[in-house]
DNA sequence: GGTTTAAAAGACAATTTGGTCCTTATTAAA
DNA sequence: TTTAATAAGGACCAAATTGTCTTTTAAACC
């Protein structure tokens, strides 16, 4: 569904989404608590702090923060700058362009599960997912 | 949200699917139809041959046809042929196992859109695609 | 049986994705 | 001002996916 530069990058987001506002977290540790790859990660937190959604410092008490207020950045905003508008736009079966005016056969039922999952990322805050961190009720690793 | 595989795969099916019932159909005007590339579609429909959703014969007069009615073949059977389960049970942020006794972050969300998914694969079948073809409302290409 | 046709199988190449490592730039603190 | 810490950037490597080509196998037809 996501690449693993979007898996790793949304857990990222929610990770620092969890510290208090304007606290700075390393890359080392969202690696760690992520169980993500630190290299790569690096890499995909760059993606996402060009896209403007993070902000990064170098130097000692360096890091990342979010850009703005957490209920302000939605999964949408995270999956398309990692990923892009493919899996917002694209069709079921790889036609160059998905287009209602002349379908391909999934068209008209893909479109709407393909809809309904782009409403749930543009739907949903990192401070809710962050929320439920604080509350225990679900994990960032297995 | 498919690999490359199953797209050519999915489309192959329905155009096969429009023929009558028993009327086998050759590699190359399937690739040509679906425009996808001969040799690749070649291994997807082995794919689909070992797994039993199509029928494949050698020889002159040779060619494919599905195994059985195309009331009875739908799009789950295609895709967890070709791409696995994955896109049917696998966690968004890429836990090894979804598990809503210890769910991700996304998981509610996540697992909503994805069983809406599943539950439109394995509701639609071969017949009404190619009923869609036949009827000229939906197209297999651009 | 020999010839032709078409799928199966397997080797191989190209591209994309996932991932590492090393150097550079920037900043805080000693 | 030097040093240490940290992210940025780029080169590079590995694996998976996508795609091609050649040989083999099976079947029809003469
Ligand atoms: S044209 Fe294929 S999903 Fe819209
Ligand atoms: S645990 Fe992540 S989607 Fe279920």
């Amino acid at each position: 569904m996501f690449s693993k530069a979007c898996e790793y990058g949304i857990k990222a987001m929610i990770y620092i989404a969890q510290q208090e506002v304007g606290q700075r977290v390393g890359l080392k540790q969202i690696a760690q608590v992520t169980e993500s790859p630190e290299a790569f990660t690096a890499k995909t937190l760059q993606i996402l702090a060009r896209n403007g959604v993070l902000v990064s410092f170098k130097g000692p008490t360096g890091g990342f923060s979010l850009s703005k207020d957490s209920s302000k950045i939605n999964l949408a905003q995270i999956v398309k700058a990692i990923d892009g508008e493919e899996i917002f736009t694209g069709c079921g079966l790889g036609l160059e362009k998905c287009d209602a005016s002349r379908p391909c056969p999934v068209h008209f039922k893909f479109a709407s599960v393909r809809d309904g999952l782009s409403l749930m990322l543009h739907s949903t805050s990192l401070k809710e997912l962050a929320d439920g961190l604080d509350a225990g009720t679900v994990f960032l690793t297995q």
